[in-house]
DNA sequence: GCTTTATATTCCTTGACACGTATATACTCC
DNA sequence: GGAGTATATACGTGTCAAGGAATATAAAGC
């Protein structure tokens, strides 16, 4: 249970982290928005809270629970790198169309068969 | 194994993931770039097809593998939600070291006190 | 057709973790 | 100080996924 992604993968922690990001909440609070029983809710604030994900307050018998922004800075960062890709690939699929279809309306989707090669060095199928 | 963040929680799916932001790979390639077992490499490759991270495209015995944009957006959306708040905490730990440390000299500008009251209730001490 | 190369799949074991239930800790107020 | 409230922890259990080893599928070339 150490990188950002685990944390992340439970759906459970993401609900709660989705809830903090309005406010800080105390631990009945996340309880009853998100229905689940109170030691779930206090396990999973223990994880969030060791990845660094979240910090608490003390206030009388409650705990206030808030995000920090660190970990999830940190997964923005790794997701960084497909950016590029990605803007590539919507640039790339459009000259492929555009090759494909040279009349197509600009937003319409009226789209014809195609008899071109693929562009790169495509040699079979898509499965 | 259905969600975008159970797939990528997987560190040899993240690193299989990386190396395909550069351009597409047979499985031998990645086999010998991530020294891991070819069954391994094959059976996260199916995770990753089957999840829409990647495609494949038959080369006589090969298979080229290349990444699709559609999941690593989805989580980019995800993470949306979050950004505006950690700019917003940005903010307000510059406000935080101004009250704390009038005199550092952090990173050539001189920070002067300030007296209001914290943004928000807080009420009691970080843990 | 047989061998080599490339990839996929099956079976088995193991470990991690999420959950429920029960209990512990801690603070408040009368 | 005892009852009530709020949160944390401990323990036992079931599930699921990752890994290794072996094998299956399939194409290429001679």
């Amino acid at each position: 249970m150490e990188s950002v992604f685990e944390i992340i993968a439970e759906p459970n922690r993401r609900a709660i982290l989705s809830l903090l990001v309005s406010s800080q909440q105390s631990v009945g609070e996340i309880e009853r928005q998100l229905r689940m029983p109170q030691p779930t809710v206090s396990k999973h604030l223990r994880v969030l809270r060791e990845a660094g994900f979240v910090e608490s307050t003390v206030d009388a018998q409650r705990r206030l629970y808030r995000l920090k922004p660190e970990p999830l800075q940190e997964l923005d960062a790794w997701l960084a790198q497909f950016r590029r890709f990605w803007s590539a690939h919507v640039d790339a699929l459009e000259r492929h169309l555009d090759r494909m279809d040279p009349f197509t309306p600009a937003k319409g989707k009226t789209r014809k068969g195609r008899s071109g090669p693929n562009r790169e060095g495509h040699k079979g199928e898509t499965n």
